[in-house]
DNA sequence: AGATATATATCCTTTAAGAACATATAGTCA
DNA sequence: TGACTATATGTTCTTAAAGGATATATATCT
């Protein structure tokens, strides 16, 4: 009887955020973890290791693509940018997002009756 | 470059689906597969295998309680009626579901910014 | 008899999510 | 100097949901 509702493996949406924050301009894991955390998809903390992997998975993929920086005080950073592919891929999954509001909207609708 | 946005394990809700559905009252799975198909969710099929997977579990759960039918025509049905447990769970659904909305809502408005 | 529709159920594979852990750099402070 | 903290990136292992194929059985229709 475990009533964890949600369940399991909840929608968090971590590609389309990460490409979210990086339309306002290149950034780098460490930051986007704060910055993504706004979007109201993830109750508390974003698992970094889900960040990077991400982040590694687009780069292949190029829907972004990243260059290190050695500048700043700290260790050095990877620094991603989003593609013209990565704006597509963002684009669609605002499509998917829009029927999923949708979808969801009716449903409560139809519930409160 | 796989590009298949929504990608892999879109939240599909079907659990919540049938809980819905079994609200207005007692079904079996055969016809759930009918019925939840209108919520917007899946696009195109329901794999049957998904819908009685859940209905066995909810069962054991004591989300949904069953009991056979033999009379109708064809092979004997297992009738499924929510629960007193079930309708709160189904209620706490709703709510994390509204919460998904609006984040959805948000996200998508912060895109056509 | 064979095809079709109804009905339930199990099994195996894939894959995303979750979480713990490992590594490295630079600054602060006792 | 040595310890600690903040910054920063990554790997690896486990778990659990989704996806999909397949098996079984009954009744009806032609």
């Amino acid at each position: 009887m475990s009533k964890k509702v949600g369940g399991g493996k909840p929608q968090r949406y971590v590609q389309p955020s990460l490409l979210m924050a990086l339309r306002s301009g290149p950034s780098y894991g460490y930051q986007l973890i704060q910055t993504i955390g706004e979007y109201g998809f993830l109750r508390g903390d974003v698992p970094p290791g889900m960040v990077y992997r991400h982040l590694r998975q687009m780069d292949e993929e190029g829907v972004v693509n990243s260059k290190w920086d050695a500048q700043g005080d700290g260790p050095a950073k990877r620094i991603y940018s989003i593609t013209p592919e990565g704006l597509e891929i963002l684009e669609a999954w605002i499509i998917h997002m829009e029927r999923q509001r949708n979808a969801l909207d009716n449903f409560i609708k139809r519930y409160k009756d």
